[in-house]
DNA sequence: CGACTACTTGACAAGGATCAAAGTTGGTGG
DNA sequence: CCACCAACTTTGATCCTTGTCAAGTAGTCG
């Protein structure tokens, strides 16, 4: 980011880091939290509206059931940086502190399940097997933040679409689905905003993958992972643009 | 970060982001965690020794106990960055995974404690407050980095500067030192790869924040800060520069 | 007092931002 | 069904911040 940037428009979105606390196959221990989630209230959100805000009490936690939620922060003149994209299966709000301290607005209508967190914590002090489902929920989204971290911190233009790119295929993969092809509900802003460009060269970055045939690009949205070895090897580091 | 480097060399360092779990006036409940620390072994590691490194089993949590201890990860091409900076009293390698999934290295000589991992998840398993507990630290660790992440993806290299300062400042205060002197223990290759900047930038930003009098500059390693208000400002991206 | 290592400073280049404009897409109403 | 409009995206030209390359300075240690 080289300047100063006080326009930041508005958005609509998708995309996804880390992957959620409540796996069916891992959960079945006992049953509990999924009780909990299944005890839960569904809320619908249309599209950019928020789901909390920073400085609210952060009196659920939330399950992504349908749609798509960003989190972000923004600085005092209105630059914002989304932390993560949370798609369907993903839990938004988790964290000890008593207040928000991030904003979530779904970019596309979208349904959450809710959880009370008193609810929470009560069942997390008399169980540990939930509390340290907590701790592994929140160990993960750790990790995928220090990854971005590098990613920001490290990365070029070019290596940043690769790495986004190759982390929303992994996801597909994970959950069965193609992992040539992803979508990208979210629009050409968010994805500059969550990986530090302008949407200026995010554009141009992707155009410019697509000259080199290392993708295909349908509608906008929909993006064909043409040689998904050199992308990897781009977003790693080992490869020159 | 414009474009290779593949120079990266070596370092030296201090300075830190994420306060530690376990202080005396909170734990006080029953005393779990502070029993099991003080149960740990201390190890002693030399500078630029590591902790642990990348794909390690996670056999320990560590607590500085003296010293400093820089996170960090690397691309393929050997960019690094610095996750954060550990001081006495900040824990380092909680996580659920199994793996250490960062390098953790001594920016001078460090003694750290050692708390088997095995026993504190035995621990965890029988007492919700501890589970808890780590919820809690690993929370902490996460608003750090997303704090971090916005600084990455949005600021530039004052701001960046101001806002490690400001954070070292407040680490200050924490502890009751003067917020107004910021020892930086660490290199200026350190500041550089936890900023996402390189030590040429680092060292012009810091003689330019000299020159207009935001701070001073000590034998190197000690800065004064002269105008907090105004780094604040310029952190908080509500200040030109 | 040399040889290191770390830091600073300068000149130049390049990646990405900014400014500007044109091309797409989708929805609305006639 | 099509014209129009707003929002989003792409592309181009130019500028600026920061990276790169290259000295030069300053502490440290033997």
């Amino acid at each position: 980011m080289l300047s100063t940037s006080r326009d930041r428009v508005r958005r609509t979105e998708v995309g996804k880091i880390n992957r959620d606390a409540h796996q069916p196959t891992t959960v079945r221990h006992r049953g509990h939290v999924e009780q909990h989630w299944a005890d839960g209230t569904v809320r619908r959100i249309e599209a950019k509206a928020h789901v909390f805000t920073q400085g609210d009490a952060k009196t659920h936690v939330y399950k992504v059931a349908s749609g798509a939620v960003c989190l972000y922060t923004v600085l005092t003149d209105g630059r914002r940086q989304i932390i993560e994209f949370a798609l369907p299966g993903d839990v938004v709000g988790l964290g000890a502190a008593s207040v928000q301290a991030c904003n979530a607005q779904a970019i596309v209508s979208t349904q959450v399940q809710c959880l009370p967190v008193a609810a929470l914590l009560k069942a997390a002090k008399k169980d540990p097997e939930i509390a340290l489902k907590l701790y592994e929920a929140i160990s993960r989204e750790l990790l995928a933040t220090r990854e971005h971290l590098l990613c920001l911190g490290q990365r070029g233009a070019c290596e940043r679409l690769a790495a986004f790119l190759v982390v929303l295929s992994r996801r597909n993969a994970a959950r069965g689905a193609d992992p040539r092809i992803v979508k990208l509900p979210m629009t050409r802003l968010d994805v500059a905003d969550f990986l530090g460009l302008t949407i200026e060269t995010v554009s141009r970055t992707l155009s410019k993958m697509k000259r080199q045939g290392l993708i295909e690009i349908d509608q906008i949205t929909i993006v064909r992972l043409k040689d998904d070895g050199k992308l990897l090897r781009l977003a790693d580091g080992g490869a020159r643009v």
